[in-house]
Order: C-alpha cells, then structure tokens, then sequence
DNA sequence: ACCTGAACACCGTTCAAGT
DNA sequence: ACCTGAACACCGTTCAAGT
C-alpha cells in the first residue's frame, strides 16, 4: 500500500501499473496479485486510505455560523485536494467505488454539517441541497482545475495558449484576457463563487421563515422542522 | 472519424482503441496510422467534432432577462452533455487539449453570454466571475453524475447502497434517504443549485449600482463598467 | 497516395511451480 | 503462507514492404 502511494505520488495515479509498483518494491510483479487479486482491489484499499486521510485532514466547524462553517469546510476541501493530487484523484473520480465503511465516514461528515444548518434555522430538505450545492461547486473546481493541469499542453493558464487566440471578435474577453487567465479556477474565483451561493442561501433562509413579509426579525431562529 | 464515434457512442470512449476501430472499419491496424499519426491525434480531431456539435446544439439566449438567459444555456448545457456521454467525455476531460479553433468557438458562447450581463447591468469583472461560477457549477454537475454513473457499480441512486449503510448515527440522512437518492446530481437539484446562484448574483448586481444605502431603484440600469 | 503484416514495448492477469 | 517466471491477451506504435 504504501509502495502503491509512492508511486502514484511519484508519477500519477493512472500511470500507476503492478509492474511499475512491482520494481518499486523489488518483488516479482506476480506477488502483488497474492494481496490483492485484481488491479481494482488495489485501486479500492487506497481509495479507503484516501477518503481516512482527507477526512482526517478536514477541520472542525461544528459552533461555528453556518456561512463561516461552510466557508472554510470547503474552502479546506479544496486545499487538501489541491496539494495532494493522488488524494484528488483517488476520491474525486472513484466515488462510485467508496467502501461501505468509506461512504459511511464521509456522510456522518455531512451530517454534521447538516445539523449544523438545521441549528441555525435551514429546513432538512433545504439543509440538504444546500450542502449538496456547495459540494457539487467545490468538486466541480477541484476537478476542472485538475483536467486543466493534467497533459502538461500549453494551457492559458500560462498565457502562451491566450495570445495565440484571435480575440478581435471578443471585445469583452479582449480586456479580460490581459487581468485573468480566463480558466476561472483561481482562489479568488472560488471564493467569489461561494460567496454566491452562500448569498443565495441567505436569502433561501430568509425567506423560509415564518412572517417573511413583515421586517420583523427574531433573535435566535430554532430549527424550523417541516415534514 | 464517423468510424471512431461510432465505437465510441457503442462502448464507451476510454474503451476505443485502435484495434478496436480498425476492426469496426475493416482495414488493418495500422492503416489508421496514415490519417492519424498518434490515437492523442485522432481524439483531438474528435474533440473538435464534438466541441461543433456541442456549440451548434446550445439555444440562442439573446435578448432575455440575464437570469432566463443563464438558466436557459446551463439547463440546456447539461441536458446536452447528458444526452450524449461520448460528447460529455471529449469536451470535459480534454479541455486542456482543445485546439485553437475549438477555443476560440467555446469563448464566441461565452462573449456572447458576457455581453448580455454586461448590458443588463453588470461590471464586466462581476459578468465573468459569475460566468465563470456557474460554468464551475454545471460542469461539477455533470462530470460528478457521470462519475456515479460510470462503472455500473451498485450506486446509491438504485438504493441497494443505500439500504447496507448502518444509518443509525445520522438521523437528518436517515429521513432523508427514504425520499431522496442522496446524491444530488437529479433536474431538481440542478435547478435548486442554479437558483441558488443566480439569487446570489441578483444581490451582487444591486449591491454593485452606485447609491446601494438607498431604496431608490433606477428603472432601467446601463452598463456599470469599471476599470 | 494509401494500405499491409510482422514486430516491439508495455500492460493486466493466470497458472503451474517453487519454498 | 508467500513468492516466482513463463505465458496469454490486449494495447499503442514503428517499420519495412507492398500496391
């Protein structure tokens, strides 16, 4: 397993092979096949270890304001993400293959943050997407940043691509393409992008309420159960 | 290049290979070799075929109000992408190998989305950011559904998953199982995420106007372009 | 200009055989 | 219980050779 890390940390996860990790341990490549019957069972045990370290990794937010809570969960999801890209990629894009046990883990960490939001006056059903929006945002940069990376081609990232393109039809772009990258994956994009939803779930929140038309404002909102 | 999508679109794209195209056009091997001198080659043209089609199946959003026009194109972006797994795979995972041509063709779309929000009121800063989040957005919808999807493994959604997990310590997930399929990737959270959104943007366009303390509103809002 | 088979390096996996 | 090399099917790619 830890042999398997190497590697994948070495190179890349995909180009990850038994005969790569076979010379890596200097055993013959067939004796990996003893611990492990397919390439896949392999690809599985580390999957587990990964969703154990990124968990271990995430911070505590519980008694927090929701909006601070969900600021920096995601905020230090996509950092562990961003420094360890075979923890990226072994959990990103191998969700559907989590063990019981991983899977297990990685919603009693929803459920805490859900509880956090019904504390705080979100309905289940709201607190529930809400997460669940925030979470398909932060995969979605992790991810898109990523693909971005991988093959080293020239990206715009580096501007060579960028000034390549004829941007005379693109006035807009024109003047944007000289202040950003363009890819929109940056820390300021993501925090700008969750300070978006974040708002809009405010004024979801706002408007859940009870006596929503009048100003009125109750000092400490208790949860606000329906169904 | 008709040949490759078809294997394609009949298996799946990370399961064509070149004996396997070969075999489905009748010719040797290796006499695809002379078209494309690398299979890198012969998935950039298909990209390129398949960044056209996406492009040409996207609705004309002109002329609406900026939230119709976002909803629109994103709704219809993933119900594209949805439609066709082959295409979802050549545009997602290869954006970084696009060709000048294609990339030029995606930022035409996107000047042209950029250009509504800016006449309708926004900065071309705050009209970027906010294309480019729930571009972020759409594309972690749609890459994270087709991740699930992906190796027909016993998925939550078919609810076989679902029922081995031991819920008792998560009693929010654990009324919330029996409505919902828990991941988050269905039209309704889509639509719910993209509201979220977009309500986040109509708060950073009334903040952004100048005289923001006050309650006057100005009936028709120009262009707010800074810097 | 277009197509071919033989050959090579690489991969995942099986199997019979060792200790 | 643990490890091995030989062997197989599959892949991407090259090359010398055909028409």
């Amino acid at each position: 397993m830890q042999g398997a890390f190497d590697v994948a940390r070495g190179i890349s996860l995909d180009k990850l092979s038994m005969p790569n990790l076979a010379e890596h341990l200097d055993v013959g490549v067939t004796s990996i096949y003893w611990y492990f019957r397919k390439k896949e069972d392999l690809l599985n045990a580390m999957t587990d270890v990964a969703v154990d370290n990124y968990i271990r990794a995430l911070p505590d937010v519980s008694g927090q304001p929701w909006q601070e809570a969900l600021r920096q969960h995601f905020t230090e999801m996509r950092l562990i993400f961003q420094k360890d890209q075979t923890l990226s990629d072994l959990i990103m894009i191998r969700t559907s293959t989590y063990s019981k046990e991983a899977t297990r883990r990685v919603f009693e960490v929803v459920e805490s943050l859900l509880e956090l939001l019904i504390a705080q006056g979100f309905t289940p059903d709201n607190a529930f997407r809400c997460h669940a929006t925030a979470s398909v945002y932060a995969r979605g940069m992790i991810i898109h940043d990523r693909i971005l990376r991988l093959s080293n081609a020239p990206t715009l990232e580096d501007g060579r691509q960028a000034r390549m393109i004829d941007w005379s039809s693109m006035p807009i772009l024109a003047t944007l393409v000289d202040e950003y990258s363009l890819t929109g994956t940056g820390d300021s994009d993501f925090q700008f992008g969750l300070d978006r939803l974040i708002c809009g779930f405010e004024t979801l929140l706002a408007e859940q309420r009870p006596g929503q038309q009048t100003g009125e404002h109750r000092g400490q909102v208790g949860p606000a159960i329906r169904a």
